[in-house]
RNA sequence: GGGCGCGUAGCUCAGCGGGAGAGCGCUUGACUCACAUUCAAGAGGUCGCAGGUUCGAUCCCUGCCGCGCCCA
């Protein structure tokens, strides 16, 4: 066994042994409760990034941790079709060969796709096994595959049918880039400088009106000035017509309640072809939408000859240089106003009408707010519940069509001689209305989420009503980013509910976002992104799960440090260390009895008692989702309690000459040791798996060994007092022999002086075991007759220390350090008796608390005294 | 404008009603027979500010300041 763990070999060997091995497998058994678990599915195109890292290694830490537990488990593995995304990235590849995704044709086109996913498709899947991802590859889904594209077509047609898909003219984001429209939440806002222009609109019966508007480029779409019916201002300009400069048209000038007094003039123009609010304006007051910039962000044929075919940045600068000549730009500010960016691209968003189907949002949304209220669906933590709700409450109809070709196309025709729309599940090729057979399918494609909203029950076979469908839905938790709340969360919700009749998860687990050192969000196009890849490579799967997980509080976001990386690093090698050591220390030839059978010593049944108390505490940390609380524990327990202070304590009995004793250490070493792996397994399966089948060869994987259980039993109170009470004195003594100079290689006299017994015959009775902490003698006695003359003195749970030096010490710096030390004291002894002595608190605080404050005072008052008797020596000298 | 989160040791962050914690960094010492990716010892904090509730507040409530995110 090498001195430094190599991870690259072992997670190699390791993955594969457990996917050839099927123990990633999922099995409906009914005897056993399920836990299932969807991944959410990363885009097809993708590369593992951090976020990936995190969000799988939580889920993965779940499922072993409840395969461990007996669970039935499943975790759904699959990927996404990503329609934009992927689109994007297999014409850019055509652009490279000079060609458009018009040359080739919708058909040819989809099948270079295809070819693509296939080349391509695997990247990611591969690189979340290098992860040590447990999920069920064998299960494996595409969100475009048979199944999934049965599903999404079923769930289409049924809404359909039910009128809760329209088709209908109505604003929506289109991004020019790429040339698709966009949903709501597929908006990014974004703080931009810009300026607000106040324009005068010239009144039909003389005089004018100033609106403000930071994009002057669409008031050649202006269809009326709107202004608050409340505005005192305008009261009487109401009813009353303007003349839309630059164009002629006449506007009504029009009250509506949207308008803000208090922004730029209280005069509002609208343009009902360009803006979300105008054009709800325009549809209260039946206002014309004139379309003036086009789908290529280009200004229209209606824009007029001065302004057509321009860009929509360059008709601006046009418009208000013109204004500026007639004398109607009465000023401009600079603003800071939000502008919509496309969340794929960038590109600012154009608000435009056009032809789309819509998902009816109310009657979907109202079971989805339902369900969360009740408590059958739990967020975690628990204030995203509010961010849910809150958004689910206010939702609006979700715009579901992109013009794409990559996607699942929308299963409707169109009867080209009755103008008839028929939703088909197997495709049509005579009209059901009037029997024409000029029908074509509607070209645009459905929204990615769409498919997505599906994922819980599509992958379980759904529209079949499987086994794996009837035994692991609703799944059990969801995990995932707290961005995609709204994406797709949501969305799970109300389409779980309308198609399964229930919720598709119970609990949904929220992770935060993984930043860079300096706090910002990792994206390509900072280069600020670390590839969780190159991690594997120089530190080892292990070390980065143990990082991102212990790193991670739930719900909140998660700074990447190298240093941390480091940290976990150094963990896992301290535990393989520790392993060494415990498997060097183990005698092969012989089979070791069990605990059961060994008088076990002190320490063991401290050893023993402490950690039953972190199998208690890690089981709950994460049946809370306190996943890195419960691994910040274990790291504590195995590096502090196991390896400095019990493999310390157990080395005397390994070298000494008692086989018993010898034998005892050695099973206490490796049963502790063994459930110390099971219980880090799910944090760093293949360091840990390594190592179990090097303690018990033969044996059954790690992987599927049982979690611990808490044995009550072993719980030992008295015993981690004592070592608790010898720690303190070890640890007394070393600060001494620092203090004092004493080379660590120079075995020193410690005379230790108590008169309480217990406390005499446990430190008789470790004698040993201290001696060799500390690096010295112990002379122990009751009651010190002749006073050390040069020593150095300390007090530790009320027992008296000295430690003689060879030279002379420096009385006055002795005294002073021990005066310092009293009067720390003394000041802690004072707070506690404060406490003590107000009457209130003794009738009120919980007699608990009360005893553990005495029980403080009485140990505090014996170190004073002892303190007060090694000064009272200093001052006779 | 509304909502949420964060402000704790030099840095990064846990803890969140009864003794201020960790890792890194720093200081001192040690290549001690598992590990220098180590060991031992140590320094370092008015737990953002101001009120309030409580026997008791870093933790709960209110207000304020600063930073970040989301929504409009």
């Amino acid at each position: 066994m090498p001195p430094v763990y190599e991870p690259k070999e072992v997670e190699a060997k390791w993955y594969r042994f457990w996917e050839e091995g099927k123990f990633f497998r999922g099995e409906v058994d009914p005897s056993r409760r399920p836990f299932c678990i969807v991944m959410p599915p990363p885009n097809v195109t993708g590369e593992l990034h951090m976020g990936h890292a995190l969000d799988n290694t939580l889920q993965d830490v779940l499922i072993r941790w409840r395969r461990m537990q007996g669970y039935a488990t499943l975790w759904v593995p699959g990927t996404d079709h990503a329609g934009i995304a992927t689109q994007a990235r297999v014409e850019a590849e055509l652009a490279k060969e000079g060609l458009t995704r018009h040359d080739l044709g919708r058909e040819k086109f989809l099948e270079r796709v295809w070819q693509w996913k296939e080349k391509y498709g695997n990247t990611i899947t591969m690189q979340l096994r290098r992860l040590g991802a447990s999920c069920d590859w064998d299960r494996e889904r595409f969100t475009m595959d048979e199944g999934c594209s049965r599903a999404v077509k079923e769930v289409f047609i049924r809404l359909y049918e039910e009128g809760l898909i329209y088709r209908g003219d109505y604003i929506v984001n289109w991004c020019p880039r790429c040339q698709t429209v966009i949903s709501d939440i597929e908006v990014e806002h974004k703080e931009t400088p810009g300026k607000l222009y106040y324009i005068r609109y010239p009144l039909a019966e003389g005089g004018f009106i100033t609106i403000a508007t930071t994009r002057p480029e669409t008031m050649l779409g202006d269809t009326a000035v709107a202004v608050n019916p409340e505005d005192p201002r305008y009261r009487e300009l109401i009813g009353k017509k303007a003349i839309l400069p630059l164009v002629g048209r006449e506007l009504p000038i029009i009250a509506d309640e949207y308008v803000d007094m208090e922004f730029g003039t209280g005069a509002l123009k609208v343009t009902p072809a360009h803006d979300p609010h105008d054009f709800e304006i325009g549809q209260r007051h039946h206002l014309p939408a004139v379309q003036v910039i086009g789908f290529d962000a280009r200004m229209t044929e209606e824009a007029g000859e001065r302004y057509r075919g321009l860009d929509r940045w360059e008709a601006r600068r046009r418009v208000v240089e013109d204004l500026r000549a007639q004398g109607l730009l009465e000023k401009e500010e600079d603003i800071v106003h939000a502008v919509g960016h496309c969340y794929r691209c960038g590109e600012v968003v154009e608000p435009m009408i056009s032809k789309q189907w819509f998902v009816r949002m109310k009657p979907l949304a109202e079971p989805a707010v339902a369900a969360v209220e009740e408590g059958r669906i739990r967020f975690i933590p628990e204030r995203f519940t509010k961010i849910y709700l809150n958004w689910v409450k206010n939702i609006k109809d979700w715009c579901i069509s992109r013009q794409l070709w990559w996607g699942h196309r929308i299963p409707v025709w169109h009867c080209a001689d009755c103008g008839r729309s028929t939703a088909a599940r197997n495709g049509l090729d005579r009209c059901p209305h009037c029997g024409s057979s000029r029908v074509e399918q509607d070209p645009d494609v459905l929204d990615t989420w769409f498919s997505s909203a599906l994922w819980p029950f599509s992958t379980l076979g759904w529209p079949e009503v499987t086994p794996e469908l009837k035994f692991f839905y609703p799944t059990s938790v969801l995990v995932t980013g707290r961005d995609i709340i709204f994406f797709w969360v949501a969305r799970m919700i109300f389409m779980g509910l309308k198609f399964m009749g229930d919720v598709p998860f119970r609990e949904v687990f929220i992770h935060g976002l993984v930043l860079d050192a300096l706090g910002r969000k990792m994206s390509k196009s900072l280069g600020n992104g670390v590839d969780p890849l190159e991690v594997i490579e120089s530190h080892g799967a292990d070390s980065l799960r143990f990082m991102l997980v212990t790193g991670s509080t739930p719900g909140n976001d998660l700074r990447f440090h190298f240093e941390r990386l480091d940290g976990a690093r150094n963990f896992i090698n301290k535990l393989w260390n520790a392993s060494r050591f415990v498997l060097m220390n183990l005698d092969e030839e012989e089979a070791l009895p069990q605990l059961d059978e060994v008088r076990l010593e002190l320490v063991d049944r401290w050893i023993i008692s402490r950690l039953q108390d972190v199998v208690e505490r890690v089981t709950a940390y994460l049946e809370e989702y306190e996943l890195g609380e419960a691994a910040r524990l274990l790291y504590e327990f195995m590096w502090d309690e196991f390896c400095d202070w019990y493999i310390e304590m157990a080395k005397l009995r390994l070298y000494g000459a008692d086989p018993e004793a010898r034998r005892t250490a050695q099973v206490v070493l490796k049963s502790v040791l063994g459930t110390c792996l099971k219980l880090l397994h799910p944090f760093i399966p293949f360091v840990t798996e390594e190592i179990w089948h090097r303690l018990e060869p033969g044996s059954a994987p790690l992987i599927v060994q049982s979690w611990p259980a808490v044995e009550e039993k072993r719980k030992d109170a008295a015993a981690e007092a004592a070592v608790g009470m010898l720690q303190e004195v070890v640890r007394a003594v070393r600060h001494l022999r620092a203090e004092m100079r004493v080379p660590p290689g120079k075995r020193a006299t410690v005379i230790l002086v108590t008169r309480e017994v217990d406390k005499m015959r446990l430190l008789e009775e470790h004698r040993k075991i201290v001696e060799s902490l500390v690096a010295g003698e112990l002379v122990l006695k009751e009651i010190l007759l002749e006073k050390p003359v040069n020593a150095a003195h300390a007090v530790a749970a009320g027992i008296e220390i000295y430690l003689p030096l060879e030279g002379l010490i420096d009385v006055e710096k002795e005294r002073a350090r021990l005066h310092k030390e009293l009067k720390e004291l003394e000041e802690e002894l004072s707070r506690v008796r404060r406490k003590l002595d107000n009457p209130s608190f003794l009738a009120k605080a919980p007699a608990e608390v009360v005893a553990k404050e005495r029980a403080k005072e009485e140990e505090l008052e014996k170190n004073r005294l002892s303190l007060e008797k090694l000064l009272s020596f200093l001052e006779g000298v």
